[in-house]
RNA sequence: GCGCCCGUAGCUCAGCUGGAUAGAGCAACGGACUUCUAAUCCGUAGGCCACAGGUUCGAAUCCUGUCGGGCGCACCA
């Protein structure tokens, strides 16, 4: 529960006594109103619009309702007085001790302060990363990995029930170029010069050793054989390979996946006819010619009957086919059983984690969710933007066709999962980020991942020097509790616990925005509080964390430093990064 | 031609789903180290929130249009 639940609670009683009473409707319709701390810390506490809300339902001027709420509120517990500002904002103070106290609160809820309950146990499913099992992950795929990973932690910090889940794309053509490219490295493997690698196939180093592999495992069973007898055992194998790669890679990045969902299964189950079944019962299949874009016609364009869906009846923009036209299904369609999976499976909202270009895919995969469901599952398609890689601010060359393509796997060795993972969460997933080698690894303000990261360090540092200090000093959490937090009256003291006070709003808002980034911009405020209270120690010795002669001052200061700990340790963790106790 | 995303300080970007005088960092200038790590902090300067309308008590935020940038536009994945 925190404060501002409290005193919007309090706030509601009152309106509702006033209607009682008299001036106010009995039912009044407070949906609007906002109960939240004020941009500038001089108006108070906590600020409410409540007033200018109800100025037409209660048909009074808003300044006038705001007296008359005001007036009530300096009457409850813990509140200094309420004060009517602007054009009818109700501005509250509360009393010091009730600021004080929330140290105290922070440190009892043991580094689950924040924790929140909004998600209501809802079912969720973020499906993200869901690479062509043909390659190692590349800079490009980071991004969504990491924010996708991020955001599923964000939600279960904040009471959603999560899937964490890995569509592998291992149903589609490409995977047959990926089991021809690995023949030709098992013919290799075998002795046989192969040459160059043909255009058209894998021509990456990290098909050798599956070449390897093949060779060990079937002998010279494939050789001279026909593609048709090899090709799927083949597959599988390669297939296999690459996930486990995937799968390494992943793990250097601390991404996490509970389920890794196979294509192929959908196709060779049967799922994709049922699902497509029901879009069928719903009258939404039929076969039908689509009109060619109006732009760029593609080269190759023909006028050709096929199955389409029935989007437009969604906002899409066209219809879209179902099936090839050699007869097997498209990627749409096994996309369509899959989600449909995924809602027989009981979520109740999906969230997909896609880069920038598939944003033409999203209408088609929304029409199908909302066909399938009749609008009772959502699903939320999160973009990511492009990253550009630089170096001293110089764009980082990469190209296809020489192979010389940034993995991320390099980023990760030269730089290191927690500058990796902060870093792409600095900006708006629907933002494109600039990440600079020399940038992400300087070692000051410059570098939030360092900037944050060194702030709990040196809560650290103090908490180590002050346990030499005093070594007979309790300094378990539960004992920091009961310090005496009336010692807090200097204003960066307080503005540091008012911040501190917000970390429950901030978290449940960027849960319900879908946007881990809101984390990594309060803690880099927080972190920056924290940092201005230390200088003051420089100019004011009184202000300093640790005061030789005064055990009961010192411990106070303790239990603040350590909540500021407990809540950058909780939002590093929400995004995946270590909080370091030393650097 | 159409759809989606983005235009905020010189640069890179926040802006808590509509709140009060729009904020950070970098770069510029001026200050604070016999320290709980100055790996930090304090101060100054910098703005027609792309532009024009609209919605209302109130708009950077929502709606419409214009301009400028990114992505996408049968059957690939």
């Amino acid at each position: 529960m925190n404060i501002f639940d409290t005193y919007a609670g309090a706030l509601k009683d009152i309106i509702t006594r006033l209607g009682e009473v008299g001036p106010f409707p009995k039912a009044i319709d407070l949906s609007n109103v906002t109960i939240e701390p004020p941009r500038d810390a001089s108006h108070g506490d906590i600020s409410t619009n409540i007033a200018l809300v109800l100025t037409k339902q209660a048909r009074m001027k808003p300044r006038d309702i705001a007296d008359l709420v005001a007036a009530e509120l300096g009457k409850i517990d813990g509140v200094d007085r309420g004060d009517v500002a602007g054009p009818g904002f109700i501005n509250i103070s509360l009393k010091a001790n009730v600021i004080q106290s929330q140290v105290a609160n922070i440190l009892k809820a043991d580094g689950q302060y924040g924790r929140s309950d909004v998600g209501n146990q809802e079912k969720v499913n973020v499906e993200y990363v869901s690479v062509n099992p043909t390659g190692p992950l590349h800079v490009g795929h980071c991004r969504g990995a990491i924010f996708g990973d991020a955001l599923a932690s964000l939600l279960d910090y904040t009471g959603y029930d999560v899937a964490r889940e890995y569509y592998i794309n291992d149903a589609g053509g490409q995977i047959d170029v990926l089991a021809r490219s690995a023949y030709l490295r098992y013919a290799e493997a075998l002795g046989q010069d192969i040459g160059e690698i043909p255009e058209g196939l894998y021509p990456g180093d990290y098909l050798i050793p599956v070449g390897k592999a093949l060779a060990d495992k079937y002998g010279e069973k494939w050789l001279d054989k026909m593609e048709s007898e090899w090709i799927l055992p083949i597959r599988k194998f390669a297939t296999d390979a690459m996930m486990d790669m995937i799968r390494a890679d992943l793990e250097t990045l601390a991404i996490k996946h509970d389920v890794f969902f196979s294509e192929l299964t959908l196709h060779d189950s049967g799922k994709i006819q049922v699902a497509l079944d029901k879009l069928e019962a719903k009258g939404l299949l039929y076969t039908g010619v689509l009109e060619p874009p109006k732009g760029t016609k593609p080269d190759d364009w023909e006028m050709r009957p096929q199955t389409l869906f029935k989007s437009t009846d969604f906002g899409d923009d066209v219809d879209r086919a179902v099936q090839k036209s050699d007869g097997s299904w498209t990627y749409f369609a096994a996309d369509v059983a899959y989600h449909y999976d995924k809602m027989e499976r009981g979520f109740t909202s999906l969230i997909d984690v896609w880069g920038a270009d598939h944003g033409g895919y999203v209408k088609r995969v929304e029409s199908v969710i909302e066909a399938l469901s009749d609008g009772k599952v959502s699903l939320d398609v999160r973009l990511c933007q492009m990253v550009k890689l630089l170096r001293d601010g110089t764009p980082v060359k990469m190209s296809k066709r020489s192979g010389s393509f940034i993995t991320m796997r390099d980023i990760v060795d030269e730089v290191g999962k927690d500058v990796v993972r902060f870093i792409m969460l600095t900006r708006k997933n629907d933002a494109s980020l600039d990440f600079d080698f020399a940038r992400v690894t300087e070692q000051s303000k410059d570098n939030p991942v360092f900037y944050v990261q060194y702030a709990h360090a040196r809560v650290h540092s103090v908490l180590r020097k002050a346990q030499a200090a005093f070594p007979a000093l309790d300094m378990s959490k539960d004992s920091l509790a009961e310090a005496r937090m009336s010692v807090f009256t200097d204003s960066s003291e307080l503005s540091l616990i008012r911040n501190m006070m917000n970390w429950p709003r901030f978290v449940k808002s960027a849960a319900l925005a879908r946007e881990p980034h809101r984390i990594a911009y309060y803690l880099y405020e927080l972190a920056s509080e924290f940092h201005a209270l230390w200088n003051k120690g420089n100019d004011n010795l009184d202000l300093r964390f640790i005061i030789e002669d005064d055990i009961e001052k010192t411990r106070a200061r303790l239990a603040l430093i350590s909540a500021v700990r407990d809540i950058i340790a909780s939002g590093l963790n929400i995004l995946g990064v270590e909080p370091v106790t030393e650097m």
